[in-house]
DNA sequence: TCCTGTTCGTTAGCTGAGCTAATGATTTAG
DNA sequence: CTAAATCATTAGCTCAGCTAACGAACAGGA
């Protein structure tokens, strides 16, 4: 068992979180040409595969608080990725749902967002690759936890 | 060996790019207490660890272009932890390096700001830390490559 | 020596993410 | 049927990232 004051520990949260910064600078920029940055994409992917959600879900979803998300969506929607449908049910909220041209970009801008990743990722072993998929499901239920 | 169309190679590129997407936004929010978000923090250590270097070899460190580390240097000078010296030899550059005041709050912050994050990380048993340290040694082999 | 081109850092000006606080609209509870 | 809670938006702030343009300083050749 690790104690409390365990630098192997820190060591390792530090270098996680420095990976994060570095990897997201990178993929910032890898991405130029697609109109879609990284907050865009992540929403849209979740209202394409989340099926139709209201504002607060999809929020609460990707962690952000309402204001940020309303921005985001409506920056969608400009740009017809996203349609805004109100609900019958509750006439407070929306139901989020991807356009047909909102789907066909997000692919396209997914797969140019993580072409230069995927390709990196093609050079490792396939036993580098399952170390890194390993770590990632742990990196994953870490973030829940937090 | 994969193909080219790997699904599988999508999916982690995917997985690693939401991660740290979503990493970082936790991140971000558990460090309000602290002057020092993520990139100010990163570019301190880079000047605590890195000896005194010039404004133009920190922006390269931190893959970030000139201007923007202009700024971050400025708020972390204005703040005390950092030292803008002139450089006798070539009075183009400057020579950053961290007060004492910069060495000590760069500690602080770092552990508060990974704090959360570690104290997760102790919740996985030994086995599941050799996990993520494994797959975080690749990420930084992607990341440097990328 | 001086002129020219290059390099370094800064400034100006833009887009966009993230937050809190306050507001309007609607629904729910009492 | 009024009062409280909930949902999304607006306003207003800090900050990160970029490119373009610029002044200051260096380096090299005529």
């Amino acid at each position: 068992m690790s104690t409390a004051s365990d630098p192997a520990r820190e060591e390792l949260a530090d270098s996680l979180h420095s990976a994060a910064i570095h990897l997201l600078r990178k993929l910032r920029r890898a991405d130029v040409r697609s109109r879609l940055n990284a907050p865009r994409l992540s929403a849209l992917s979740v209202i394409v595969f989340g099926g139709p959600l209201t504002l607060g879900q999809l929020a609460a979803a990707e962690q952000v608080r309402p204001p940020t998300m309303t921005r985001i969506v409506h920056a969608l929607e400009a740009r017809g990725l996203v349609k805004k449908n109100s609900n019958a049910e509750d006439r407070r909220t929306l139901h989020l749902s991807a356009t047909t041209k909102g789907r066909r970009v997000m692919h396209e801008a997914r797969a140019r967002r993580i072409h230069s990743l995927a390709t990196q990722i093609e050079k490792l072993s396939r036993r580098e690759q399952e170390r890194l998929r390993d770590g990632l499901e742990i990196i994953g239920s870490l973030i829940r936890e937090l």
